[in-house]
DNA sequence: AACTTATCCAACCGCCGCTAC
DNA sequence: AGTAGCGGCGGTTGGATAAGT
C-alpha cells in the first residue's frame, strides 16, 4: 500500500476510541486509542474504512452518472461529490475517477466542445451566495475546476455589504431571480433537505453546514 | 512458467482556512 | 496583527494483484 497498512488490532482500537469519545478531536485520538499513528492517519482510516454505512464494491451506473455530472459542476471537489453519494468516501470517488473516468472524460470533453459551439448554456449567475461549508483551495485546482468557479462567479451581481440584513435581503432577491431563470423548479425538487433548507432560510434560521445556497443552486443545476 | 505492464486503492504528504490566543 | 495548532482537503505514492505477452 501507500504506507504502513493498518492491522485488525489497530482498527479495533480506533473503533473503540471513536465509539467512546466520538468523532473530532483527532489530535487526541492516537493518545486515547493507544495508537502509534498520526492524527491524520486515524482520521483517514476512520473516514475511508471504519465508519459505519460505508458502501464498498463497484459503483452503480447511477452513481457513475452522478459523479460525472457533479464533477462537471464542481471539478475535483471530491468531498462534495462524495457527500451526495451515500456510503461513498471522497477517496473512493477520487480513485474511481482517476482509474475509470478521467480517460472517458477526455472523449466527453471533446464532444462537449463541439456541442458548446452549437448551443449556449444559460446558468444561474449568483453562485457565490453564502459562504459554503467546504474549504476553498485556489492552488492545485485543475483548469476545468477553475473554469467552473469562474463560470460560477457572480461578477454582475455584487452585494452591498453595508449591513447584514441588507445582505440577506439581497440573497433572497437573487435567489428569486435565479428561480425565475430556472423556471421556478424549486417546487418540483424531490429531495427533502432542499426544501427544508430553503424553508429554514426563508424563516431566517440561516444556513447550516448541511445546506447552503450553493447546495440549492447545485441541485438546480443537477435537476436540469 | 516467468516476466512485464496495467490497474486498483489504502495510506501518506503538503497545503489551506479557521480558530484561539 | 501575528502565529501556532487543528481539521480538512486534494494530489500523489507505492504495494498488491490482475492481465497480457
Amino acid at each position: 500500500m501507500g504506507g504502513v497498512a493498518w492491522t485488525e488490532e489497530e482498527d479495533h482500537l480506533l473503533k473503540k476510541c471513536i465509539q467512546q469519545y466520538g468523532e473530532g478531536k483527532w489530535h487526541r485520538v492516537p493518545l486515547l486509542a493507544g495508537l502509534n499513528r498520526c492524527r491524520k492517519s486515524c482520521r483517514l482510516r476512520w473516514l475511508n474504512y471504519l465508519r459505519p454505512n460505508i458502501k464498498r464494491g463497484n459503483f452503480a451506473e447511477e452513481e457513475v452518472e452522478m459523479i460525472i455530472k457533479l464533477h462537471k459542476l464542481l471539478g475535483n471537489r471530491w468531498s462534495l461529490i462524495a457527500g451526495r453519494l451515500p456510503g461513498r468516501t471522497a477517496n473512493d470517488v477520487k480513485n474511481y475517477w482517476n482509474c475509470h473516468l478521467s480517460k472517458k472524460l477526455n472523449v466527453l470533453e471533446a464532444e462537449d466542445t463541439q456541442l458548446a459551439r452549437d448551443a449556449q448554456v444559460i446558468r444561474p449567475q449568483p453562485r457565490n451566495i453564502g459562504s459554503g461549508s467546504g474549504k476553498r483551495r485556489d492552488q492545485g485546482q485543475s483548469p476545468s475546476e477553475k473554469g467552473v468557479q469562474q463560470e460560477s462567479s457572480m461578477s454582475s451581481l455584487t452585494f452591498d455589504l453595508e449591513g447584514h440584513n441588507h445582505m440577506l435581503q439581497s440573497q433572497q432577491d437573487n435567489i428569486y431571480a435565479c428561480l425565475d431563470q430556472q423556471g421556478s423548479i424549486i417546487s418540483e425538487l424531490s429531495m427533502d433537505f432542499q426544501l427544508e433548507g430553503f424553508e429554514a432560510m426563508m424563516n431566517g434560521e440561516g444556513s447550516s453546514s448541511q445546506w447552503d445556497w450553493g447546495d440549492l443552486l447545485l441541485d438546480m443545476d443537477l435537476y436540469k
